[in-house]
DNA sequence: ACTTTACTTTCCAAAGC
DNA sequence: GCTTTAAAAAGTAAAGT
């Protein structure tokens, strides 16, 4: 059993959607003037919504990318809302966008202070480079996720498709910490 | 003559060719990085095993040995920075500390942590401060690694702070200008790196 | 010396070079 | 592999006051 709860919060969830029609970019530039679209340096349109705080890239395929939300629910209510701004400016879209999370990342506390040197011993697949970062990465299985520990207790979990794999991740590795002593409590 | 040294691999040339000029490369960069025949030796057959898993396709040889010169470096527990290696081989530092994750995970190689006291006496010779001096950094750090305030830190950092203490507490005249110089970090970073040892050695 | 800004690492999708 | 977007962790760096 852990000694103490993880507190976890999820940072930023990125999500994959499609309106499943060919979109007009120089159009969009058009009636809204402050979107970012240069086609030289990237394909895709930035479209930035102040409520929920997000960056969603439009692409001529219909396809989209929607970046910064807090949540999964965040997420979709962020590219509807960009889909409902479009049809406001004029922009025809048929149908609604089909949204899938891709990926979620989160900050953890433990709530106790991680032996990292000795975690770099006995973690299986963790790199611990300290020249190149402060944190160490372990790639773990089951969730298939990637979580950087620090020796402040701190971790970051990232990789993950849905919350409940973020939670899973954490307890596992909580738990592996615990049972090989690399977890410090004051 | 067609393909030069930076070119990518060819899929029909031959490995044995292949090998043959990264041994001589490995030769040129022992003389500018000034390690021993153990080191190239490894890093010989780390490039070796990474040509038969087939990493070199479609990416940079000379990066490729710059990293495995890296990784034997690592593996044998002889201070060498990645911008030690990046000035020898005029290859960027980024490339070499992404080659080297990837040797790292497709050769399965795990390496020891690197410790801070061994970083010592380089530093220690391009300074040039005294054997008493480089002891008294060692205890420094021993007691430093005690108190667990290593974790996280760039090794060079902590070895260039714990010699500038050492240089004050024996009265040798070098600046934090003069050790960080030496040490490739900047002052900042010493002086940070010193209010944790003040902390820890209760200076 | 202090603050601010920015870069290092991890993840993922998008279209195209 | 690169380009762009977002976000956290802690360390290091550089620029400006």
């Amino acid at each position: 059993m852990p000694q103490t709860k993880p507190i976890v919060s999820v940072e930023n969830v990125v999500a994959s959607a499609s309106v499943d029609q060919k979109m007009d970019l120089n159009e969009i530039t058009k009636t809204f003037p402050d979107v970012e679209y240069h086609p030289d340096q990237f394909p895709g349109l930035v479209f930035r919504l102040k409520t929920p705080k997000t960056a969603t890239l439009i692409f001529t395929s219909g396809k989209m990318v929607c970046t910064g939300s807090k949540s999964e629910d965040m997420a979709r209510k962020a590219v509807k809302t960009v889909v409902q701004k479009l049809r406001k400016g004029g922009i025809k879209v048929k149908k609604d966008a089909t949204v899938q999370i891709q990926n979620i990342v989160a900050s953890i506390n433990l709530g106790g202070k991680i032996h990292l040197e000795q975690a770099a011993r006995t973690l299986p697949r963790s790199m611990y480079e300290p020249e190149q970062f402060p944190g160490l990465i372990h790639r773990m299985l089951d969730p298939k996720t990637v979580i950087l520990l620090f020796s402040s207790g701190k971790l970051v979990c990232t990789g993950a498709k849905q919350e409940p794999d973020v939670y899973r991740s954490v307890n596992n590795l909580h738990a592996l910490l615990e049972e090989k002593n690399l977890m410090i409590y004051d | 003559r067609l393909r030069t040294w930076d070119s990518r691999s060819q899929v029909h040339e031959p490995v044995d060719r292949n090998f043959r000029q990264a041994f001589s490369e490995l030769d040129r960069l022992k003389d500018k990085l000034a390690v021993g025949d153990a080191v190239i030796e490894k890093a010989a057959y780390i490039y070796r095993k990474a040509l038969e898993k087939g990493l070199v396709r479609g990416r940079s040889i000379s990066a490729l040995i710059a990293s495995a010169l890296y990784a034997a470096c690592r593996d044998t527990e002889t201070p060498r920075t990645l911008k030690d290696i990046g000035q020898a081989s005029n290859i960027k530092r980024k490339d070499i500390a992404r080659c080297y994750r990837l040797l790292l995970r497709e050769l399965n190689l795990k390496m020891p942590v690197v410790d801070p006291i061994k970083c010592i006496s380089r530093i220690a010779s391009k300074a040039g401060l005294s054997e008493k001096t480089k002891r008294k950094a060692t205890k420094i750090l021993q007691t430093a690694e005690e108190n667990k305030i290593s974790a996280g830190k760039d090794p060079m950092g902590l070895a260039a702070a714990a010699l500038y203490v050492a240089c004050v507490t024996n009265g040798e005249n070098k600046t934090q200008r003069d050790v960080a110089e030496a040490a490739g970090v900047t002052e900042v970073t010493i002086r940070n790196r010193y209010k944790g040892l003040k902390v820890a050695l209760n200076l």
